[in-house]
DNA sequence: CTGTTAGCGCGTTCAA
DNA sequence: TTGAACGCGCTAACAG
């Protein structure tokens, strides 16, 4: 350890330590000729700091280019200052595997959406990934806040909530009740789907569904779906195994084409059955807006759950949580038709 | 501040302070009868300290639920204990935008390599994005090494190497001399294609592209898609507007049908031909494995660059060279074909 | 091989 | 409204 002078335009900071070139509080508290506990004011709670030193401390900060040692005030603070998304595999999906990993293509997406919010404030993402909600070890999460991503199991859901730290659970949570949850509106988006197909003329639907047992939110888009079709007065028919074997709701739909309308449970099963029966003139409506259907020769509209949206917006839920503020126990993001 | 009583096993722990519950090294010196300092070279240098003390420590730690205070030790380093990910914007390629949102599929699976590596490590992932090279600011990176991510413009290599922190440029970058980088053997891939339609028995191919001016990875595709094939005495020809233009290249492809085999620069272009032309019993090879080929009712194989790989390489390698090792200014992850 | 000790940069009391 | 002083948990130099 060795004393070193810094020079900043005309004023001679002297340092104690080398400091690696870093511009501390120290110097910018000398430059300002106010106290280090000024400076830190500033940062912390401008109000106590009259408007004048404030000017003075910015200003130093400015020309010295400070920024703030985030493990230095983690520290001192007794936090993290860190959030954590947190990823549960989803290991009860293994016939799904191949959808799922497309499903994927809206992870950047996500991760830009948190990073824009959480880059702005005093906090830093982390990412978490375990392969089963039981692999979570508490010791192993230190972290100020929580993310649950893509969270649709209440095994899910209860493990996360657990952990003692702030939380908010993502996308398919609008029915985990007395969890602080940040969700998609499944049912609003069957009922979407149901209100294109009727604006399109049609009178009897058909909805290509699958693994309504397993997954939940399959349940709630039917649901949606067949209700607002009740409402609309629209004859509408189930296919509940179009994922599982695409080409035999295809040959149900070929056999007489006694549908003038279809909506599917998502993309994916709407694109495998277009490999196998040609369906032009009939209105079709997918879910999830996946961009890559416009790969097709014909392309269809889509309900967009609008990801980025979900967990832009939980980000700053989380935020005002950690900040002490009060925050309502779900958030509804409303999903949207894409015609794509 | 007050004092509490931590009561651990049969051991009582004194504590100074409260500390949140947390245990500290001290706790765990406590207990193990060493002094702190000792704690920290169980963990920092295991060698220097005699195997029966290790084994103590490392047991009261167990028995305690110790885990060293990242922020802490990161402070007295005065490093930042983290290494980001760094991302440029491709604004140069709006005309290219749809499909790079595709790309993306493997962008989850590239996270969870590097996580693989660093979350085993001292080191904490940061994510940053910016729009284009310029907009880094040198200030904002406060990082102790940097992963340059799909970097293919020696602007941004450039803009990356510049920050004077350790880095590893990735994916395109085998040609960027001067630099350390992981880094997809294009030409290689290119080879692989022409390799593949020579043992499919193939004599007359063609390889569908676009966009040579302007991308790199195509001309080092093309050029080992040539190369290989005059090795093979594979007679060659390029449709280079495939990409801006896939219903012109399908018209050629259909008049005549001159060519008894297919590559193409990405599996999205061969997609989109698809979508005009039924190429049924002509051997085709793609580029990039993306998982969606399988949605057409004729799938083919695909090159893959392995990007999981990459990225989990460039992970070892960075901290290889952050903790004083040595590591080559090339690694090259060769890339394999996918059969699908 | 081990213990003692001095800060890393900061937030936060406590007095003034 | 301001400044002095303390210590968050840890690493590394030094002395033994």
């Amino acid at each position: 350890m060795y004393t070193c002078t810094i020079t900043c335009g005309h004023i001679i900071v002297k340092e104690h330590s080398v400091n690696k070139g870093k511009v501390t509080r120290n110097a910018v508290a000398q430059m300002a000729g106010v106290s280090t506990a000024t400076v830190s004011r500033v940062y912390n709670d401008p109000a106590s700091v009259s408007p004048v030193k404030r000017e003075l401390v910015l200003e130093a900060a400015g020309d010295l280019g400070y920024r703030p040692n985030k493990q230095a005030s983690s520290l001192r603070r007794g936090t993290t200052g860190t959030v954590m998304l947190l990823e549960c595999g989803k290991p009860r999906r293994s016939y799904y595997w191949k959808q799922l990993r497309l499903f994927n293509w809206f992870y950047a997406d996500i991760i830009h959406g948190l990073q824009e919010v959480f880059e702005r404030s005093m906090y830093t993402l982390q990412l978490k990934r375990v392969e089963k909600p039981g692999d979570i070890d508490r010791r192993e999460i230190q972290t100020d806040g929580i993310i649950g991503f893509d969270i649709d199991l209440q095994e899910e859901a209860d493990a996360a909530a657990g952990l003692g730290i702030p939380y908010i659970l993502c996308h398919h949570t609008a029915s985990f009740q007395g969890n602080f949850r940040c969700a998609t509106d499944n049912v609003r988006g069957g009922a979407l789907q149901a209100e294109y197909l009727f604006e399109q003329g049609c009178g009897r639907v058909c909805c290509l569904t699958g693994y309504l047992a397993e997954v939940y939110p399959h349940r709630e888009r039917l649901e949606g779906f067949l209700g607002r079709s009740k409402e609309l007065g629209l004859q509408a028919e189930v296919i509940d195994y179009a994922m599982e074997d695409p080409k035999g709701a295809a040959a149900v739909l070929r056999r007489g084409m006694q549908f003038d309308g279809i909506a599917a449970v998502n993309d994916l099963t709407l694109m495998n059955i277009l490999q196998e029966i040609s369906l032009d003139g009939v209105p079709m409506i997918g879910y999830d807006a996946v961009p890559i259907r416009h790969l097709l020769s014909r392309t269809f509209p889509s309900v967009d759950p609008r990801p980025r949206e979900i967990y832009h917006r939980s980000a700053q839920l989380l935020i005002t949580r950690l900040s002490g503020g009060e925050i309502p126990e779900l958030q509804v993001i409303p999903p949207v038709i894409s015609l794509g």
